[in-house]
RNA sequence: GCCCGGGUGGCGCAACUGGCAGCGCAACCGAUUUGUAAUCGGUAGGUUAGGGGUUCGAGUCCCCUCUCGGGCUCCA
């Protein structure tokens, strides 16, 4: 039954969500009004709204230039001051079919519908196919700005037509949209890129490269701090970690089925001696030859073979940024080799436990759980195996459960070998980035032939889980810095203490503190440049060191120094030794000290 | 990979319609010896990403390549 087609809207009384979605998508009508006028051949995609604005799709007889935003936005303005309202009307879908018969994305939308009526929506003499949602007139479409153009393919698949996407930004009001905007700059000041090479943490170059990042020695200190940390806990907890090569054979990739799946993923193959050799996309194949290389009772299972294991993966080229996305990688992997389905549950538990642990010492709170499952439909990517899957998702959604941690579930997201818990993180830039996986296989210990001897003296074939904790150290040290700011805590910090003498006369006492603090281990430089101190705190503050120590001849006197704390003020002169106390106890306990979250201190 | 937009000393930027490649910071040298976010003066540094073309003349216009950014697709 239709809705009544022309009942006005109470905005007010609608929830802001629906109030917004509304708007936006009233607001994409709008500008396929004013393309249609700069255009009148376009072909319309389809125009929703999205979380801060909305699109518009179009199939255009030329490329958009920058210019085009300003003259659309200024049409669309011109419409909106005309208070155009919205009628939504009901046709027959033959109807519809003739209506739209020279737009074939409509049409393509009209083929997927069910037979029966459609509805359309008509503002200012422009027409669109459209299931509704809109407010009363143009007048209501609120705050907005064109934003952008970009590419994107019809129906999000690659092998569709590419069509011209117009972004704009929509809120409710010019403060919101205002907001939104400084919201975006702000994310560009805590972008890794520019925090990395401003702090020297890492660097690409064109003859190395791209997508091969190169750690400098300020990112190697943070890398160095994060591997030893995340080593010590696996160890704890009855990991073994060992080194394998980064290359592997064509056997090896024949077997355990990457080279058929993920041959366009990976370089390309290295010929030498009639054999084909492959830098490896991942780890799993080579902890596997070590499982395999002997017979193993259950009495040793679990078994958890772990490595920060380099990887290399041939990203397309326009997927690469900065640090996050990169064609080398190193992965804090490690494959758990499980006797039953009870010992996997009992092994993911521990996994997800390890992450809450790890998460919660590094400061890192918005992340959510996804349980990614296979896609029954897609006979491509995934081997077709309903109760293979069904048992794997099964497993997986209830340790989620009865770890208590909040998960949602996603369809089609699975690895072609098992489903997953991913890890998604917020970047800076407000984007879910998944980080970490934990999987379940079935799939490479048949390809394999992994087996183990039982309690039943039979042999039985083991079930493996794929885990990281804190990803590939890339994409978990791009993520840091932009949570930080670059404000690493203590523990992290590429330097911990610069000590700043305030005379020449004092750099000899300046040495002299540097050698007590760095006999405990701690990183400490000193600024012997020939600089006035409020120089020499400034660059230490830009550089984001969380401790300044200035020496003058009192301090040389007492054996002290005056500390001055990142983004804080001198908080005067103390001992040595009690300044080599506090540094070393905010270290030892990986304190998120001092300042690591500028907006949550004062 | 695809669509759009960029690439100018180490970094951030400037150079109107084609007409002498400039500024700030950093670096280096000298002076200064400083008490909690920038001391003063000087010097050096660029084949304007690379290649080709148009032109009397190209950072600027055209073509190709590389690379970066925003999207799409993909992904840790």
């Amino acid at each position: 039954m239709p809705e009544p087609m022309d009942s006005h809207v109470d905005l007010a009384s609608l929830p802001k969500d629906e109030r917004l979605a509304r708007m936006r998508h009233s607001a994409a009508h709008v500008l396929a009004e004013a393309m249609l006028d700069l255009m009148p051949d376009a072909e319309l995609g389809i125009g929703p709204p999205i979380d801060t604005g909305f699109y518009y799709d179009f199939r255009l007889p030329r490329s958009l230039v920058p210019e085009d935003l300003e003259w659309l936005e200024n049409r669309m303005r011109e419409s909106v001051a005309g208070k155009h309202p919205y009628q939504m009307e009901s046709i027959t879908k033959p109807e519809a079919v003739e209506r739209w018969k020279d737009q074939p994305f409509k049409l393509d939308l009209l083929s997927e519908l069910e037979e029966g009526n459609v509805t359309q929506c008509t503002h200012a003499g422009f027409t669109d196919l459209c299931r509704g949602g809109h407010v009363n007139n143009t007048g209501e479409i609120g705050a907005f700005k064109l934003t952008s153009i970009a590419g994107a393919y019809w129906r999000g698949s690659e092998k569709n037509p590419q069509l011209q996407r117009v972004y704009g930004a929509l809120f409710e009001t010019p403060e919101e949209l205002a907001g939104y905007e400084h919201q975006l700059e702000e994310a560009r000041r805590r972008d890794h890129r520019r925090i990395g090479r401003e702090l020297e943490i890492f660097d690409v170059y064109e003859e190395i490269g791209p997508g091969h990042i190169v750690w400098l020695p300020n990112g190697a200190t943070i890398r160095r701090e994060l591997s030893r940390w995340i080593e010590d806990l696996e160890i704890e907890r009855g990991y073994q970690h060992v080194h394998t090569p980064v290359v592997g054979k064509a056997e090896l990739y024949k077997i355990s089925g990457h080279y058929y799946h993920f041959q366009n993923e990976m370089y390309p193959p290295m010929e030498r001696d009639e054999e084909e050799y492959f830098l490896r996309p991942m780890n799993c194949p080579h902890h596997i030859m070590i499982f395999r290389s002997g017979l193993h009772s259950y009495r040793e299972l679990p078994m958890r073979i772990a490595e920060l294991g380099d990887m290399h993966r041939w990203e397309k080229s326009g997927a690469l940024t900065g640090m996050s996305r990169v064609r080398i990688m190193t992965l804090n992997d490690a494959h758990i080799f499980c006797a039953d389905t009870e010992m996997v549950e009992q092994e993911v538990e521990g996994v997800l436990r390890l992450m809450e642990e790890v998460y919660r010492s590094l400061g890192l709170t918005k992340y959510s759980y996804r349980l990614s499952k296979w896609d029954p439909d897609d006979k491509e990517k995934y081997a077709d195996n309903p109760p293979m899957w069904e048992k794997g998702e099964d497993l997986l959604r209830r340790v989620l459960q009865r770890v208590g941690l909040d998960f949602y579930e996603a369809v089609g997201e699975a690895a072609f070998y098992g489903p997953k818990i991913d890890v998604e993180f917020e970047t800076a830039a407000g984007k879910a980035e998944a980080l970490v996986t934990v999987q379940v296989d079935f799939h490479l210990p048949n390809q394999f032939d992994l087996e183990y001897v039982g309690e039943d003296g039979e042999r039985h074939q083991p079930i493996m889980v794929h885990r990281g904790i804190i990803s590939t150290m890339e994409r978990m040290v791009a993520l840091l810095i932009e949570e930080y700011e670059g404000n690493f805590p203590l523990w992290l910090a590429p330097v911990q203490a610069v000590v700043i003498p305030i005379a020449d006369r004092h750099i000899n006492y300046a040495n002299e503190v540097a050698a007590r603090l760095r006999k405990e281990k701690l990183r400490v430089n000193v600024d012997a440049r020939n600089e006035r101190m409020n120089g020499k705190i400034r660059d230490a503050q830009l550089k984001k060191v969380p401790y300044m120590l200035v020496v003058g001849d009192r301090e040389a006197e007492a054996q002290a120094a005056a500390v001055r704390v990142r983004g804080g003020g001198d908080m005067g002169a103390k001992p040595v030794e009690e300044i080599t106390a506090l540094l070393v106890s905010q270290r030892d306990s990986k304190a998120l000290e001092p300042h690591v979250f500028p907006e949550r201190s004062a």
